[in-house]
RNA sequence: GGAGAGAUGUCAGAGUGGUUUAAUGAGGCGGUCUUGAAAACCGUUGACCCAAAAGGUCCGGGGGUUCGAAUCCCUCUCUCUCCGCCA
């Protein structure tokens, strides 16, 4: 793709604002050049190869000079082989380094723009709660029923990191139990990942080298805490070959997530709009290139009737080149609506990031034809609970409780806080 | 954390400097035989670079010694056994 339409390819990068569209002429070049010192290495090697096996039969039919002979020019061979070997050592190096720094291609359904306010509104569902002036925005609801202690998590670790009490405890634990139950009726396989991955798995997902700077990082045994299960999961299969019938995979997990979140302030960053550790369940599936399309419509319906199910106003976004993540190619947001608050937030993100990721992963399958084909991954949170909790609270309080929808009432016990 | 052993193809497992071009077995696939199956027999059986052929690379990762390394040396990682510590 990147040698046989340059230009398209730089003409989707620029959907996605990348401005650095010469890399894509670096990366030829460099590998042009890959190309012609491997070809003068293998030449060379193959001489070498061959004399080396003509001195172990010289050596056992005692022809000793001869043998002599030859090493001498093979060491002349050796002396010349090793500027080349070097040279497509670093080239190689080189070409990898910059390839990585390429963003995934956006898909041709990918609106162009530059900011959330240029995503596309697909669709709304759901009723606006009608709240009289004297409603409270979750902070405040969190204090008065006692769920959250936000200052105590403060003093235990730091603002991000709140305490959950009582029956926003137990909330959280019945959410987390129907999503997964949820997820699993439709197919999806439940595993408990590791919280923490080395380098190569936030590397196979693509968080690094893009989102360093957002994970929190374990420097004494360079672990990085998960900034969501997706890194974990999709690391399953790093270095797989599976078979078709293998396909699709469909796993979902809870887990705790871990964002630094560095640079975020005000009103954005109040009660649970946004968190250094929050929690989230996650579906990710593993599919055959041609279905993957097809695979994200699926997984976005799925979602939508979980919304659904909880009672929320809610509406999904496609996003724009400019506010999609690096290793996306088409994402679809959705957003609940906080009553009190009155604003959008953002409860989950459902992307196809075509074989963009299983490229990094070396994920790949045999199709009929017994070709090797890399694998399509997508994920998508189903869902991350703050912002759920926060809509919730807010959206279904009165005077002296909260409601709670009908299908939490098997998880949770009641159908309201009080 | 201490001591020891180990890492080879889909799996098991040989191989300690030169026809190893990785033996052998199992499994998989194809075939013969059979009404069908099993058994038996025959064949086949990885990945990567390269448009392809030729060729090259790959025996946990990285480096070194050598004309030549799965094999020798250094280093890292991981696994197993025993001991210690611990939820």
């Amino acid at each position: 793709m990147l040698r046989n339409n340059p230009q398209l390819v730089k003409d989707r990068l620029a959907i996605k604002n990348f401005k650095q569209t010469e890399l894509v002429d670096d990366i030829i070049n460099l590998d042009d050049e890959r190309k012609k010192l491997q070809a003068e290495f293998d030449l060379l090697q193959s001489k070498i190869n061959a004399s080396s096996k003509e001195i172990g039969k010289l050596m056992s039919t005692g022809k000793k000079d001869e043998a002599e002979q030859l090493k001498t020019s093979i060491s002349e061979w050796k002396s010349s082989i090793e500027p080349i070997k070097k040279k497509a050592f670093d080239i190689e190096k080189k070409l990898e380094e910059t390839l990585v720094l390429l963003p995934n291609l956006p898909s041709e359904l990918v609106p162009k723009g530059f900011s959330a306010e240029d995503n596309l509104n697909v669709k709304e569902g759901g009723q606006k709660p009608l709240l009289n002036s004297s409603a409270l925005p979750h902070w405040e609801l969190a204090k008065k029923y006692k769920l959250i202690d936000f200052e105590l998590g403060t003093k235990i670790t730091g603002s991000g990191f709140p305490v959950y009490t009582g029956n926003g405890a137990k909330l959280q634990r019945a959410l987390i139990q129907y999503f997964l139950d949820y997820n699993t009726t439709a197919g999806y396989k439940e595993i408990i990942p590791p919280f923490m991955v080395n380098a190569d798995s936030a590397f196979g997902t693509g968080q690094l080298p893009d989102k360093e700077e957002q994970m929190y990082y374990v420097n004494e045994d360079g672990f990085y805490l998960i900034p969501t299960s997706e890194v974990p999961l999709t690391n399953i299969y790093r270095d797989v070959i599976l078979k078709q019938e293998e396909l699709p995979i469909k796993m979902t997990a809870y887990s705790p997530c871990f964002r630094r979140e560095a640079g975020s302030y005000g009103k954005d960053v109040r009660g649970l709009n946004r968190l250094h550790q929050f929690e989230k369940v996650e579906i990710v599936q593993i599919v055959q290139a041609e279905k993957s399309y097809e695979t994200l419509d699926e997984m976005v319906a799925h979602v939508e009737q979980l919304l659904q199910s909880l009672e929320l106003p809610y509406r999904i976004l496609r996003l724009c080149g400019g506010d999609m993540g690096f290793a996306s190619a088409l994402t679809y947001d959705f957003e609940v609506f906080s009553g009190a608050q009155k604003r959008w937030l953002e409860v989950s993100s459902v992307s196809n990031f075509e074989n963009f990721q299983a490229n990094r992963l070396k994920c790949r399958y045999k199709d009929e034809n017994n070709k090797m084909q890399l694998v399509h991954t997508l994920n998508g949170s189903s869902l991350a609970l703050p912002r759920i909790l926060a809509c919730l609270l807010e959206n279904n309080q009165t005077e002296n409780n909260i409601k709670l929808p009908e299908v939490l009432q098997k998880y949770f016990g009641t159908n309201e806080i009080k």
